[in-house]
DNA sequence: CTTGACTCTCACGTAACGTCAGGCTTTATG
DNA sequence: CATAAAGCCTGACGTTACGTGAGAGTCAAG
């Protein structure tokens, strides 16, 4: 029989270890003293201990080892929850992977973006939502806000958040009209209103960033987020949106905040093999 | 300004975490109300949501990017912040990989192996020790038992510890002669003994495992251990060694417990190229 | 005035121990 | 023989990033 200590260290554990295994009913000593509350392990021991190291080594926790080896699993049971751990694991590394991506993407920018900051781009996937909305073919930017106005004429501001959206499913490049759909976010969902729809928005994956400030440099931001996402092995899968935060009160009305967002999907097959070799 | 459920569900956060954020000081909200102490938040404040959660994407700690967000850091110093993190996260890939690795072979054992159990077979390091010892030319097994009551006659029991040591730098195959050192591990240094070595043993990564019960099977277990070192990609890098732990003094005296260790170290190179091709 | 939706502040639970703090027993030494 | 050192024990708190109530106050609508 071994003292703690010795079990210990001959077990490549600490002594904590050990005291904790036991506190959980994961691995008690072969006998207590009853008067002393000294632990004594068996050499048998070493075996349980080892089994525990093992499971431990592929990433189970204390839990999940303490059923496994409670159970007595036939080979085929075992198998099963080896595999199932095997899936875990391949997440976890896919996760790290797209972490590890991530720093590097950041580690790129940083070398060839030179001094000035480039925004914070990132994924989400936007909740789906009731809106309301007016969707028109404009001339110019300027028309944006007339359209909010008439949308905003025809519903109940108590049933809205403050943010305004726009949908761009054409924009003004140097030629033709702009498609536009504008719209308002409902706290519920309403009856229909004549003249606009409402609907509700769907779950969608998005590249998003944050601009500050005003609408001169926004272009340059569009510039980047088209950037990244091929850089980040993505394509734009429908129009891109753009959300209006309003401006605090107290400060100037031309300071406001712009949420930009490019839906996207994971390139795949052949394009993503191409854009793998290329980075 | 955004009351709180508001902020949330347009950051894709939930309550709690703006609650938890500003209670350790990473982000707190623009203003707050003295008398509810609702929390207002600045559509302005999207912007550090979203840094917090750029660099919770790439797996920092929440007490790591209140330190960057505070730090205003330069674009070198950031950089050597990812580089460190993109070495951790390297880390945790080879690491997660190792585990894999590990869950793998043992469905591959699973598939392979049939009904009876293999042993369980683990990578560790020994500590390095003191041991006192006695090396010698046997032409048989049952000397080995001999050697050691030569060993312990010279030696005061008080400072042993209770298992025994063997290492086989030459094993009985046929033909030769056994070149078999027997050692005992010491609780502390001692002064030299006239007839034996007294040393320090050094820190060795062994594959190891335990064998239960008579001497017989152990033939088969070590037919285990070749393979295993040689399925994991590794190779013996010097003589193998056996611990033997007296059995309990209640229990029958045959039945005692063989912990076997293999040196060993990774293959390289070539060898370990196409090691991973055959695998 | 009630109701329902919203907010707040505690406070506990999570995994697997590390790290004291305080107290008991045994062994070694002056 | 007294004491110091070494081991052992049992709590109890700290760690991460929140989730999940409990209990209580607040706000707008009917």
């Amino acid at each position: 029989m071994l003292l703690i200590s010795e079990f210990a260290r001959a077990g490549n554990v600490t002594i904590r270890a050990l005291r904790f295994y036991d506190q959980v009913g994961l691995l008690s000593p072969a006998h207590v003293v009853p008067e002393n509350s000294y632990r004594w392990y068996s050499p048998a021991q070493f075996a349980q201990l080892n089994q525990i190291q093992a499971f431990k080594d592929m990433g189970f926790s204390l839990r999940e080892i303490r059923e496994l080896l409670q159970q007595r699993l036939t080979p085929q049971e075992l198998r099963a929850v080896l595999e199932e751990r095997r899936e875990v694991l391949r997440k976890r590394v896919r996760d790290d992977a797209g972490r590890l991506q991530r720093v590097e993407a950041r580690l790129k920018s940083i070398s060839a973006g030179g001094p000035q900051s480039h925004p914070t781009i990132m994924l989400r996937s936007t909740p789906g939502q009731p809106v309301v909305s007016l969707r028109e073919k404009l001339q110019n930017y300027d028309q944006v806000d007339e359209l909010f106005t008439t949308l905003e004429r025809r519903v109940d501001p108590r049933v809205l958040y403050d943010q305004r959206g726009a949908i761009f499913y054409r924009c003004l490049e140097g030629d033709g009209e702009i498609d536009c759909e504008v719209l308002r976010f409902l706290k519920h969902s309403v009856a229909a209103i004549r003249g606009l729809k409402v609907y509700e928005s769907r779950r969608t994956r998005v590249a998003f960033t944050y601009h500050y400030g005003s609408e001169d440099s926004i272009c340059t931001t569009y510039q980047s987020m088209t950037g990244w996402i091929a850089a980040q092995g993505y394509q734009l899968s429908s129009a891109k949106r753009e959300i209006y935060w309003p401006a605090p009160e107290n400060k100037s009305k031309t300071i406001s905040l712009t949420e930009i967002q490019f839906p996207v999907t994971r390139l795949r097959g052949a394009a993503r093999r191409a854009h793998q070799k290329a980075s």
